[in-house]
RNA sequence: GAAUCAGUAGCUCAGUUGGAUAGAGCAACGGCCUUCUAAGCCGUGGGUCGGGGGUUCGAAUCCCUCCUGGUUCACCA
């Protein structure tokens, strides 16, 4: 049952007003003592010409009566509702009961394909906590929407082509060893790669030849390609034990390289409609009418260009997807170059192009500055997980030292944090590492909620078999209780807004609510030891609790332990 | 200079179709474990919502303007 629909009904007729009309304007009152629905008057007083207090109260005599509703009372120019206690909590949990980890799965989606393209880590780089925000955003992201119904594709689309690999070439040629890389893996190509910019910087004839390597890997050079192979397996063996951690997945890794055969076609096409032009020796596409600078599709060498594997990625990925929206996460300082791009495919006459979505987050820096893997400037991604792992290791130790699976709960929680904590705040916002925030486990945290599920389960281990026959709800009406009842009314709707706004710090706000809202009743409410039919109705919102917060977790991306 | 994102408590942030007294967590201080996991619960202090105008019965929210910070702006990605 919908509450509110079923009180902007009552209202509509009432106040004489149209069903939507009512329903926009029922709102939730901030304050609980104003009930669980108010009704403003304020927008009517001009259609009645009378003053807001006296229109309530006019409102109040018309509205019929129904059983779900306990009071109506009148407060200023508002009509504030109270809904019947038990009826509500009857409605709302025997809901979730029956559809436990289920509860909040929706069929908006289906039939829709949704391309998700998130991690995108450069190949020959260290994977570090400047790409954990694509990473787990994009993974929760693709988690929601599933939830919803939508088919949907995760490609990481690795930066594993360009004039990068050139440098990286040249750097191995002239200062680099197969044993070095052999045994050192991607710390050794960071190693050569910052040499180079340190060399090229007083020799610039460094950068040309490594542009001179990249063009010779588009031509399809053997030595250069041989190189590039090795330096991608290296790389890609890495990233896959960081995504084991994370528990992260892929369902294609077509990155840049993948493209290189398909750039020609498609720089074609931009020909044939009249869009690329020459300048300074480059192609271009003039986007001086969209008040944006110029779009560069091949450079005055030859090589082709982040744009032009962009665009030839975005056709590839219609053609062989056919997607209702593809989203592309990257930190913010991106948004010009998507911008462009989108606006490229606009002038080929594309106008899906308002389906291809960029979903920017904010930059990740240290206290010592910007992110930087050339000047060691990092924080390796692995390093912060096995920090995390072995702070909660030590907490276990200290908290819980006979729980069973120290090893694995630890894992768990560790990581969880880690990924909690990206997911907590709004996407947009900039992040400044800080390991003490990152291994703070108190308050709204991943452990947290996940220490909360944990309570739960151990509650519910205990309880043994458990009826939901004939629950006396009557029990429940208690402010902690009826709290719940709100937060998992509220917690379908939670998914839908996360996945409109792109936004998963929605769900991960709300299991922080629900855990909140748990720990009190949890509190405040003996369980076990209650009366056989007190302890039915409470057990009941332990489970509809527990099932929640694990899906919701599992939305995240986050595992949740039974014990901790 | 232009574009773009941001500015809410000491710190990190919620607050999105404009609504009643602006909320959390951290940090600080004070309580609560012979009772279902204290990674918890309860309480105290802490605010010119960057400034100024405007629209409105009503603005943290919408408009204008200014200030501050981040980022980007031609052959890196």
């Amino acid at each position: 049952m919908d509450f509110k629909l079923e009180v902007a009904k009552l209202l509509a007729k009432a106040a004489d007003l149209s069903l939507e009309d009512a329903l926009s304007t029922v709102e939730i009152p901030a304050n609980k003592a104003m009930g669980d629905f108010a009704f403003p008057c304020f927008r009517l007083a001009k259609v009645f010409r009378k003053a807001p207090p006296m229109i309530a109260q006019e409102i109040v005599e018309k509205l019929d009566k129904s059983e779900f509703i306990e009071d109506v009372q009148v407060v200023g120019a508002y009509v504030n509702f109270f809904i019947h206690k038990g009826f509500y909590v009857q409605q709302i949990l025997s809901m979730v009961l029956e559809e436990k980890e289920s509860y909040g799965k929706s069929t908006i989606g289906n039939g829709k394909t949704i391309v998700i393209d998130y991690s995108s880590p450069n190949i020959a780089k260290p994977f570090h906590v400047g790409h954990l925000r694509s990473t787990v955003i994009g993974n929760a992201i693709y988690k929601i929407h599933e939830e919803l119904g939508y088919h949907c594709v995760g490609i990481n689309h690795l930066g594993d082509w360009g004039t990068q690999f050139g440098k990286l070439i040249v750097a191995y040629r002239n200062w680099g060893s197969k044993e070095a890389v052999e045994s050192n893996g991607i710390q050794e190509l960071m190693r050569i790669y910052v040499k180079f910019h340190d060399e090229a910087e007083k020799n610039s004839a460094l950068d040309d030849e490594a542009r001179l390597w990249f063009v010779k890997m588009q031509e399809g050079d053997e030595e250069a390609l041989t190189l590039w192979k090795w330096f991608y397996e290296i790389s890609i063996k890495e990233f896959d034990r960081v995504y084991e951690m994370l528990g992260v997945k892929f369902d294609a890794y077509t990155g840049e390289s993948f493209y290189n055969d398909k750039m020609a076609p498609v720089v074609e096409e931009l020909k044939e409609k009249n869009i690329l032009k020459e300048s300074e020796g480059a192609m271009i596409v003039d986007l001086e009418d969209n008040n944006m600078p110029p779009c560069l599709i091949i450079r005055k060498d030859g090589g082709t260009l982040y744009a032009t594997r962009d665009i030839t990625a975005a056709l590839y990925r219609k053609k062989t997807y056919d997607f209702d929206k593809c989203i592309i996460l990257t930190a913010l300082d991106q948004n010009l170059h998507f911008a462009q791009f989108f606006e490229v495919i606009h002038k080929m006459g594309y106008d899906w192009y308002k389906d291809l979505i960029h979903v920017p987050f904010g930059l990740v820096s240290l206290d010592s500055g910007k992110l930087s893997t050339r000047h060691g400037n990092v924080v390796l991604m692995e390093d912060l997980l096995h920090q995390a792992i072995g702070e909660t290791k030590k907490i276990i130790e200290e908290k819980n030292p006979s729980l069973e699976n120290k090893e694995l709960v630890s894992e768990q929680v560790g990581i969880g944090a880690i990924i909690f904590n990206d997911l907590y705040n709004g996407r947009i916002k900039d992040v400044v590492f800080s390991w003490e925030r990152m291994l703070n486990f108190d308050g709204e945290t991943g452990p947290y909620v996940q220490y909360t599920h944990a309570r739960a389960c151990s509650i519910l281990k205990r309880a043994g078999e458990i009826s939901f026959e004939n629950i006396q709800y009557d029990f429940l009406t208690d402010e902690a209780s009826l709290d719940i009842c709100k937060l998992l009314e509220a917690y379908p709707e939670k998914i839908k807004d996360a996945a409109n706004r792109l936004e998963p710090s929605i769900v991960t706000r709300h299991l922080v609510a629900i855990a909140q809202a748990f720990n009190k009743f949890y509190h405040d409410n003996p369980i076990l030891s209650s009366e056989e039919d007190v302890r039915q109705a409470r057990l009941a919102i332990v489970v509809a609790v527990k099932a929640v917060m694990k899906e919701g977790l599992r939305l995240l991306g986050i595992d949740a332990p039974e014990q901790m």
